[in-house]
DNA sequence: CGTGGGCGGATTTTT
DNA sequence: TCCGCCCACG
């Protein structure tokens, strides 16, 4: 068979690793190596050479994005069908087999997921019902605790209790969780892997039978795995597949949610013979960038060893900007992005990259000023957003009546006289009684007044009755019924601050996501599905995101992605690296490795920036420069303005940036003229400083705008009427 | 029952 | 500085 197909694109190095003997292989892919290449055409090697079923490979990686990214480069690329795979992230993947197998798992059928969220209100209503203070058990460390017990495989029952007060306490609360948990048919997001891991090496037979089925598992960015993860694919594997693993030691940046870059070690130990492939060649960045990524990160300790290197020249050299303060920083930056596109590059080529998210703030300034449309990443993600959790919470209680957190949730939602006392009297009862609230709800009326006892019959009628109404409904029906019928549209109509038509807009884009549901597994009722796909996938915005803008985003949510031009912020000591992980020497490495991401996301340009004085929480910072600038080369860094000229910012420090400072000698001399904020959004009608009208408040000026698209506000300051914040979208503003 | 002011806390994030 | 949470008031 001519397999020079699958072969001819690839390097060397990637060559040997996807055509490697069917034997447990480890490939070191370096940042921008072809790494999902080698995957997608090791799956192909698989099928086409090899003889493998399709049926009989299993992919599995951390994030939807990248099974999805999978999954279309299989059957696009390599013109595979890619349904008999199952591809998906660790967490899909036990959803599935726990979907299989329920009655195995001990869970009810129609059991839901509770996100981060919902886990931490269950933690908190059940810190409260034991009448412990939530100031000394803050629900917060408390489900961190459980979660990672979770991880590390751990039940209450494991865990020793060796007399510390706290750990005895936390275990307690550990127990009464997860009896809650159970009893509710609810499993968090660690107990999706943990249940799953436990009935592949508990239920006669079931184990065996995957490994029978699944003779190649294939496993992505390997060093963020947790010690639950490494076992579940140990248990899958077993003594009898080949488990093809890639990862990057040098990229793990998770160790402080349970990551464990020990287990790429762990692997080379457990099975034996590990083939190691190490994929060097980078073809994203240019040489210079690469020298320093690799300068940096060759100060980390007990790595496997790897260097990057690129075929394509040395490029420009990275330069370092030294500003005197936050906003000096941040006017460099935006005077650095508009050269560039003035000299006809995109918005969308330049990523502004810093260590935490409060940092964004003064680059939106900026930005704003110079009417260059931005977008941040990191937000509140769809399925996560107030309204849309009210809404399926209705649709959770509709498919499981158990479901305590949902029933909070909506109970009173809208307001229906169920107040705090009556809830109180249900958690007590359901407390004592070992039932859901739902239950009892039936059972509490002699504990109650007549008023509370109607009002409650109320809304158990009402999901009743939603429920007989969606019977049969196509979904997208059903959600529009729900949340029509239960008056979440109507208390959302009456909300008449700024944000309620937002929410509204929501609401009706949970039907439109609830009528282009697509669901992968047929045999599951389509609302549960639904239900389950809400809460795994929680939805990036996709709205907006494909408008030309600046990208800005934490360092830790730039992994996987490349920029023409990047900009390293903020590198001072105590921020990066940061102040809580300068302590030990794994902080501090895990530091470094992030910085290492940071760099190695440049294709072009990568520009490094610090600040000799920072702002924060109301505070001035003088931090020293972070000491991985020391470490990047000084023959690869060019100083965009050196220590001798001292020339001071001419605006006064506390100034806010307007787009006449903003082009003041000490910036950029570039004209600001001709560039509109935005053509298609009505923001680019306004600018700041204009005159504008209100029908009810009349007339007033424009001080700020902010956001973009549909989320754009405006600040307006009215004649007699005070300041005000406005969604332009509704504001009905005429220029005067 | 809903809101406003006072208080404390403030890496990093996916599922 | 800013945001979220809690409690006290209307």
């Amino acid at each position: 068979m001519d397999v020079s197909h699958i072969l001819a694109p690839l390097n060397d190095a990637q060559r040997q690793a996807v055509s490697a003997p069917l034997l447990p292989t480890l490939v070191l892919a370096g940042a921008g190596s072809g790494k999902t290449r080698v995957l997608t055409h090791r799956v192909e090697w698989l099928v086409q050479v090899e003889g493998v079923s399709p049926h009989g490979i299993l992919a599995v990686t951390f994030t939807n994005k990248a099974a999805a990214e999978m999954r279309h480069r299989i059957e696009t690329q390599l013109g595979l069908p890619s349904a008999p795979l199952w591809i998906g992230t660790f967490h899909g993947i036990c959803h599935r087999l726990l979907r299989l197998h329920w009655r195995e798992a001990g869970l009810p059928q129609g059991f839901q997921i509770l996100d981060g969220e919902d886990q931490q209100r269950l933690v908190k209503k059940i810190i409260r019902g034991l009448n412990l203070d939530d100031a000394r058990w803050v629900p917060r460390e408390v489900s961190w605790f459980v979660n990672a017990q979770k991880d590390e495989g751990l039940r209450p029952k494991h865990l020793k209790d060796d007399g510390d007060p706290t750990r005895h306490q936390l275990i307690k609360l550990y127990q009464a969780y997860e009896d809650t948990c159970r009893r509710n048919g609810v499993v968090d997001f660690a107990e999706l892997l943990l249940r799953c891991y436990e009935i592949l090496r508990e239920v006669p037979g079931l184990g065996e039978h995957y490994r029978a089925r699944f003779r190649h598992v294939l496993v992505d960015e390997f060093q963020d795995t947790n010690t639950i993860q490494y076992n579940w694919m140990k248990t899958l594997v077993g003594s009898t597949s080949v488990p093809y693993v890639v990862g990057d030691d040098d990229q793990s940046i998770y160790r402080w949610r349970g990551a464990r870059v020990e287990n790429l070690q762990q692997y080379r130990r457990d099975f034996h013979d590990v083939q190691l492939f190490r994929l060097e060649q980078n073809y994203r960045s240019t040489g210079n960038i690469l020298d320093a990524a690799n300068a940096i990160i060759g100060n980390n300790a007990g790595r496997i060893g790897k260097k990057l290197w690129t075929s394509a020249g040395k490029g420009a050299p990275i330069r370092l900007f030294r500003a005197y303060n936050e906003r000096d920083e941040a006017e460099f930056v935006t005077a650095k992005i508009r050269e560039w596109i003035a000299r006809g590059g995109k918005r969308a080529d330049n990523a502004i990259l810093y260590r935490s998210n409060a940092q964004s703030r003064v680059f939106e300034e900026y930005l704003l000023a110079a009417r260059i449309p931005y977008r941040v990443y990191g937000g509140l993600r769809f399925f996560e957003r107030q309204e849309i959790k009210d809404a399926l919470a209705y649709l959770r209680l509709i498919s499981n009546r158990d479901d305590d957190a949902s029933f909070e949730r909506v109970v009173n939602l809208p307001t229906r006289g169920i107040g705090a006392r009556t809830l109180e009297v249900l958690r007590a009862h359901s407390r004592e009684h070992v039932k859901s609230m739902w239950a009892a709800a039936f059972e509490c009326n002699e504990d109650l007044g007549a008023k509370a006892v109607s009002c409650l019959q109320a809304f158990l009628t009402l999901v009743e009755k939603l429920d007989a109404e969606t019977q049969g409904l196509p979904l997208h029906e059903q959600v529009d019924h729900v949340i029509q019928a239960s008056g979440l549209v109507g208390h959302y109509q009456k909300d008449k601050a700024d944000k309620g038509e937002a929410r509204l807009e929501n609401l009706e884009e949970l039907v439109s996501a609830a009528r282009g549901f697509e669901p992968e597994d047929t045999d599951m009722p389509p609302l549960m599905a639904f239900l389950s796909h809400a809460v795994l996938e929680s939805g990036e915005g996709q709205a907006e995101a494909w408008e030309d803008c600046v990208q800005m985003m934490t360092l830790h949510s730039a992994k996987g992605l490349e920029f023409p031009v990047v900009f390293l912020c903020g590198l001072e000591d105590g921020l990066f690296p940061h102040q809580r992980s300068i302590m030990d020497v794994h902080g501090l490495e895990e530091e470094r490795r992030l910085c290492y991401v940071g760099c190695t996301r440049a294709m072009r340009q990568l520009y490094v920036t610090y600040a000799e004085q920072r702002r924060m929480h109301g505070v001035d910072n003088f931090g020293a420069p972070s000491r991985f600038i020391a470490e990047i080369p000084l023959e690869l860094v060019e100083e965009v303005r050196p220590k001798v000229q001292v020339s001071r910012p001419v605006y006064s420090p506390q100034s806010r940036p307007t787009p006449q400072q903003a082009t003041r000698p000490g910036g950029s001399n570039l004209s600001m003229s001709g560039r509109r904020f935005q053509d298609d959004t009505p923001a680019g009608a306004f600018k700041l400083g204009q005159r504008v009208r209100h029908a009810k408040f009349g007339d007033g000026v424009v001080l700020s705008l902010e956001g973009l698209g549909t989320n754009a506000r405006i600040q307006v300051v009215f004649e007699g009427q005070g300041t005000k914040w406005l969604m332009l979208g509704y504001a009905n503003l005429t220029a005067l």
